[in-house]
DNA sequence: TAATTTTATGCTATCGATTGCACAACAAAC
DNA sequence: GTTTGTTGTGCAATCGATAGCATAAAATTA
């Protein structure tokens, strides 16, 4: 392989369709049919150049493609914190998904910090034919670029905020369905910890449990939170646990299971059992929270079927076709874990 | 910005070097040279035509500068399953350390499966400078696609294969290290919990921790594992909590902190005391496994310097400079948690 | 057999940015 | 007032792949 052993090797350069032309005594242009299956070329022909192809290795710079065809085959990638363990199985799905249509991911931003312009101005360089923003909360800057410049862009696990469209888990009926179950399991005291208050998700999920609280006619919840954290759902939880006995909730949701886990985590090592002497629940579906010790009770998103929507989206409005920006709402799926009382009918299947 | 204020915009194309010389009266070569502060242009016309392309929003395209420069910017990386956290944080100090230098990363693979060839072939297709691969077990395509092509290639957190230079811990001393505090400290029963048996890096770790224990005197330690998860932690820790009292060990090695999470959490939900009933230890140095209910004393893997390094290797051997492969080792920092009793000196500092 | 259509291939321009070389314009020097 | 030297720009080729158009050869038809 290393030692091509045709008549013409590129003087120790890659093999080109130039190159390839004059070893096969054909033209450039001849090649590049041969190799795309153009119906004109003939099968003799076609065949000895594939042939000569596979042999000295040739691979197609996409970068002279894109050049003239247009499309780079790229998609930005932009990333939240990766320590919420959410980012990263989105990042998993998005590589894998990209990869078999045939798209290439350019990471652009991973963590928490601002995306710079620098940084941003890369999905124009770079000719991404589309943006994929995770991020909860800094995309702004990415999201401009694309918006001014016609980058079909899709937010996962977040509305648009002025462009773009999105994809998501239905927030708000994640956060009833779970007030249902606990209070239809007998809970009484319920309390929330929310995200980022910015963030649509963190409100639209605590939105949809207070609601429920209300329509049951229970207490107003008690409400904690502040950012996606572990350490804000760890602090909530420490708060929790030094209420006095009488006050104490029954039932926390963390609005996320990262959030969630956090709380868990403070309120066993303040002594109390979950879910014996309190209930906790989240939403997100993570592998992380789904493993020992916390087995969480929670609302999976459907990442698989969100990524793939989400490519859908924008495979959609490649090529320059232009579409109104669409907001897509997938229904999450309960998970029943052991971190939370629930209604004996579920507890039977 | 959307409304480019001056004479010729591009029919609603993007602006490029031509258009933006028609747009100021110059040739393309002398945008082109402005732009690149090319000391030739005189200072009234380089300031025009630089405002010009500031006011119109103008972005050079990357694919058709490399195309003749010959470099892409771009760094392929090949990640390992994101589950485990160590990977996640090694991808957010690529992406950040990259952008720095103004590279980007072209995000090829993350996850348990091998790798595909279609996959590898991308390292090829989009011209990267570079690759990174960071995954301890599935890499042999990429690896061996870059050496075919003369792609420099840096192994993160694994010794090279066969090809390619590499950046790791010196693993080797870590666990010896962990094993001489644990002996130092009175445990006298050792374990260890390794991870895939076919990486480097597990070896390593469990070697210099067994070396010390025979070097003690004390007897064989214990052997669990089989691969880097937390599920295969919590199994050798539901195996060890398992043993009689007289037979079971007083201190566990895990040889990364996602296996040590997955030991500690088996050893607690058996009703064991960790570090009072037994203590475990783990190396990497991973933020999940610094937050409670873990604080793991460990290892911590300079990730920031590693990445640097790693970078600093391609970099020399870009632009078609060959170099001999090299390996770096750093020294991993000991971080004193509360999952492990420790020789009384170090708790005092 | 000449005229026409089909088929297979080559020539050449193109995408956008860069760069070697040529060449104006102007200043300095004899 | 011609010659030499310096500066600043333009022209044209290049990178690698693709696509429109032209054309030679072959196959079909009149």
């Amino acid at each position: 392989m290393s030692q091509p052993p045709h008549s013409a090797p590129p003087r120790s350069e890659r093999w080109t369709v130039a190159s390839l032309a004059r070893a096969a005594g054909v033209a450039a242009s001849t090649v590049s049919r041969a190799l795309r299956n153009d119906p004109r070329i003939s099968p003799e022909v076609r065949e000895r150049i594939v042939t000569l192809a596979q042999e000295v290795g040739y691979t197609p710079n996409v970068l002279a493609r894109s050049l003239v065809g247009g499309n780079s085959g790229l998609i930005g990638l932009v990333l939240g914190p990766v320590e919420n363990p959410l980012y990263a199985e989105l990042m998993q799905r998005a590589v894998t998904q990209a990869a078999a249509r045939g798209w290439r991911l350019l990471l652009v931003h991973a963590g928490p910090g601002p995306i710079e312009q620098a940084t941003a101005d890369a999905l124009l360089q770079y000719r991404v034919d589309g943006c994929i923003i995770t991020s909860a909360e800094l995309s702004s800057r990415a999201a401009i670029i694309c918006r001014d410049n016609q980058v079909p862009l899709v937010m996962v696990n977040r509305v648009a905020w002025e462009h773009g469209s999105a994809v998501s888990c239905d927030n708000e009926a994640a956060g009833a369905l779970l007030a249902d179950l606990l209070i239809e399991a007998g809970h009484r005291r319920l309390a929330v910890v929310s995200g980022n208050p910015t963030t649509s998700t963190s409100i639209k999920r605590a939105d949809g449990f207070i609601r429920q609280v209300r329509a049951a006619g229970l207490p107003e919840p008690l409400r904690f939170g502040g950012a996606n954290s572990h350490a804000k759902g760890f602090e909530a939880g420490q708060a929790i646990a030094a209420l006095p006995a009488s006050e104490r909730p029954d039932a926390v949701l963390g609005v996320s299971d990262f959030i969630a886990m956090g709380i868990m985590d403070a309120l066993r090592e303040a002594g109390l059992r979950v879910p014996g002497d309190i209930s906790v629940v989240g939403i997100d579906g993570v592998g992380a929270a789904q493993r020992p010790p916390y087995r969480m009770t929670t609302v999976a998103q459907p990442l698989e079927d969100m990524m793939e929507r989400a490519l859908d989206l924008l495979n959609a409005r490649m090529n320059g076709v232009h579409r109104a920006d669409e907001v897509v709402t997938l229904r999450g799926e309960l998970v029943i874990g052991q971190s939370a009382r629930l209604p004996a009918r579920l507890l039977a299947g």
